[in-house]
DNA sequence: GCCTATTTGTTCGTATGTATC
DNA sequence: AGATACATACGAACAAATAGG
């Protein structure tokens, strides 16, 4: 066990080496009992149960005196199937999941040269930037900055605004049908906003995905980042 | 900014968001002065340097006294291309960069319900587990556990430590091409494991992929886990 | 050269959090 | 439950290098 002046809590550490053992099912029904755990990560016994005090705190854990320390059900990761036709909705609904969307804030801006070659605009030509949070059972799930054609979309936010849902403003604006193109995948820690916004913990975990969306002529239509919470969500891929 | 009692040092939660910053391209050249960033995070100015000290050490940061802080050469993420035909050597030479694969460890292992179903064996059937790192121009990138059913690929052990890639030891074993079935994708935070074996930061964020690999008839290949170090690494899927 | 503003570097002290025994 | 050592965080300085007029 390592950890001295590297800016991470031993007992942060073991608590978040408990929690991937119990969400990947190492760890199942019982928790070791404390001795063999501080062993195990070479820590003090106090730092073993400062640990396990945290995750008692967010529901994983019941500890019952002279009986041992339990594990809670777990929440199953939420899976979002990232295909051709990818739709949030449609994603939640089959989970038996009630979605929704809110708009966080939107203004024009100048498309920069990366936007301007993604939705094959020129640069400085005007974008409608449409932020949003995905809420699913009343649960934050994710958020995301859009890019529209100001030109090709002048209605979009109103439509968004109106409705809710991408997909239902899209087809206000006539697209009726659209698909995702490129996907890329990458992670990182919640910013200050990312945690206000979701309400989720100090340090959790955003999924990131810059994605484009494309309509059957294979023109581009909106360029969407979204940041998901990598604890309440899975992403998948192919397949199926 | 908050984090007190969280088990994460500000300093770290400052480096993060700095390095986030670098990366996104939201600071090019300079480094805003530390009295800047100290009011900006809410942090008093040590805490600002002693995160600064920590992207230095990384090489990220350069600080010139009198001057100010110049932002290093900026590590592009790599690109890591997931198709039907997904190889990590192929994906790594289209950037320049020489690949290699380690052998961390090898072991037989009982096939679990969850296997045995991926890779169509009957339960506790047994499987050769092979635990791997993968390595670009000398920097680690990944590590990833597969599976493989032991009664079709006796020896892809031997063949990979020989050749230190999984695709020619496939070949070796009589398999010529295969193809990526599904890709669940998620986001951790590094085991003290993955630090000591990626040499990397100790908040460092890792991009869990699980995946399946089949042959051209639809047979089940291997079963793949891999941890990718999110800050050097981007997935791509679909498009091109 | 001189002065000044800016920016990084350093040194005190003090309080709180972390980790062990 | 204390006692101890070390890491973290803040505050208030001051020193040293740089840039501009």
């Amino acid at each position: 066990m390592v950890s001295v002046g590297d800016g991470v809590a031993r007992w942060r550490r073991v608590a978040d080496e408990i929690r991937s053992a119990i969400t990947d099912g190492t760890i199942v029904e019982m928790l070791p009992p404390e001795v063999d755990l501080a062993q195990r990560f070479g820590v003090n016994r106090h730092t073993v149960r400062r640990a396990k005090a945290a995750l008692a705190d967010d529901g994983l854990l019941r500890a019952e005196r002279g009986r041992g320390t339990f594990v809670n059900a777990v929440p199953k990761r939420l899976v979002y199937s990232v295909g051709t036709r990818t739709r949030f909705s449609e994603n939640m609904l089959r989970q038996s999941l009630e979605p929704s969307g809110r708009l966080i804030r939107s203004e024009q801006v100048a498309a920069d040269r990366d936007k301007a070659e993604l939705l094959k605009t020129k640069i400085g030509a005007p974008l409608h930037r449409l932020e949003k949070l995905s809420v699913a059972d009343g649960m934050p799930l994710s958020r995301s900055i859009c890019y529209f054609s100001v030109e090709r979309f002048p209605a979009i936010i109103e439509s968004y605004a109106e409705t809710g849902s991408i997909t239902q403003a899209l087809r206000m604006c006539g697209v009726h049908d659209y698909r995702r193109g490129e996907t890329r995948l990458t992670a990182e820690r919640a910013s200050v906003r990312d945690i206000e916004l979701l309400n989720c913990a100090a340090d959790a975990i955003m999924l990131i995905s810059s994605a484009l969306d494309i309509d059957l002529d294979g023109k581009p239509i909106q360029a969407i980042r979204t940041k998901f919470l990598a604890d309440r969500m899975e992403l998948v891929f192919g397949g199926s």
